[in-house]
DNA sequence: ACTTTTCGGAACAGTCATGTTCCACTATGG
DNA sequence: CCATAGTGGAACATGACTGTTCCGAAAAGT
């Protein structure tokens, strides 16, 4: 009896199940990076479900946030793969990646603002070095070996830079109404000037 | 009788009570920069005086803000003054700037992740243009004409990423250890290659 | 149609930061 | 040395968010 329920248990979770969690965690996103000290109630209100249903995905306010957390990780590793740093000159993957980061939009601020979404699997904050850091850390130094980024820009330095600049394109749009493809463009030009060699 | 005592009050405090109200200033932009969400106990406590002292300077949690916010605006003057922006080349001149700001320390912070601070006297967030900002932004209009800076780097986005640069010479000291005076050089010369002509 | 899953709301207990009051203690200044 | 300003701590009230339980209603699946 159940089997597939069984199956289900093991692998997944039921497709209704699925997109209530999903709906949670995006509200949880937009709320979140609108204002960090948003109440659960808040979050559930935006998903547009009872703060029960929250609880019962997620027990614990720290549950959520890892959930969180893993999401949007997962999401930037995804956008590193698209971004193929390995092809191509250094300068035009450095274009791709900013290029696919900027469309994961507020996401990216969550990580920076709220520590606890690095309270993950049993990592050390710093020590997480994730594999789509570890890419991009590569490709600054093929940059400099080829000679098309600036050799005094340290790789951790660059992968700041390239942090800040996405969130001051995000800033941009919210505190100057400047369209969304307008920052995006000042964004890559900023960032191809200052890592040029 | 007491007419020291009333010119101390339509003037400034007595000596003593500047002092308490400075350290407990100080100790909140340290502790709050460090967590903002930080307990008005965890400020006394770093501050050195009782829960209940704090409370005697600043009645409620947003007195303490606003206070902090203030204190920050009027560094930021100061340091805006002391760059002389009218003066020299512009480049030099955002150099000059950026420097001073740096000196600021954690104190910058606050400023973009506590949206509070701007909760001010009377001002309306966004519309509350600081006379600092606006001779920045006329620093900008002024090395365009004169042919020293990137004519394609609005005014706006400069200032943003200023600050976003600023930021990210910070957190590069916090993450990775960078000594200080390393991280401000990485943000000068990047700083000064994205905004070039 | 019927059965199981999923959900929402109400009600409750626990925790924590806030803000207030009161009083005794200290140090500072005249 | 004495009056006053200034402080710290205890105790209390309050409100907000959290996390839990329970039950009836709605939705999904078959």
């Amino acid at each position: 009896m159940g089997s597939d329920r069984a199956d289900r248990a093991a692998t997944q979770e039921s497709t209704t199940r699925a997109r209530t969690r999903r709906a949670i965690i995006d509200a949880a996103v937009a709320t979140l990076s609108a204002d960090h000290t948003a109440s659960l109630a808040d979050v559930a209100e935006a998903a547009g479900v009872g703060r029960t249903t929250v609880h019962r995905y997620f027990p614990e306010r720290s549950d959520l946030l890892a959930a969180i957390g893993t999401d949007v990780r997962e999401r930037i590793e995804a956008a590193t793969a698209r971004a193929r740093l390995g092809e191509g000159p250094a300068p035009a993957a450095l274009d791709r990646l900013c290029l696919e980061f900027f469309e994961l939009g507020d996401r990216l601020m969550l990580l920076d603002d709220v520590p606890q979404f690095w309270a993950w699997s049993g990592l050390e904050e710093d020590e997480a070095q994730a594999p789509s850091d570890r890419e991009l850390l590569a490709l600054v130094r093929r940059g400099q070996r080829e000679g098309t980024l600036d050799p005094e820009v340290d790789d951790t330095w660059l992968h700041t830079v390239l942090w800040a600049m996405l969130y001051a394109a995000w800033e941009q749009t919210r505190e100057y109404d400047t369209p969304k493809h307008t920052a995006l463009s000042l964004c890559l030009r900023t960032l191809r000037k200052a890592t040029a060699a």
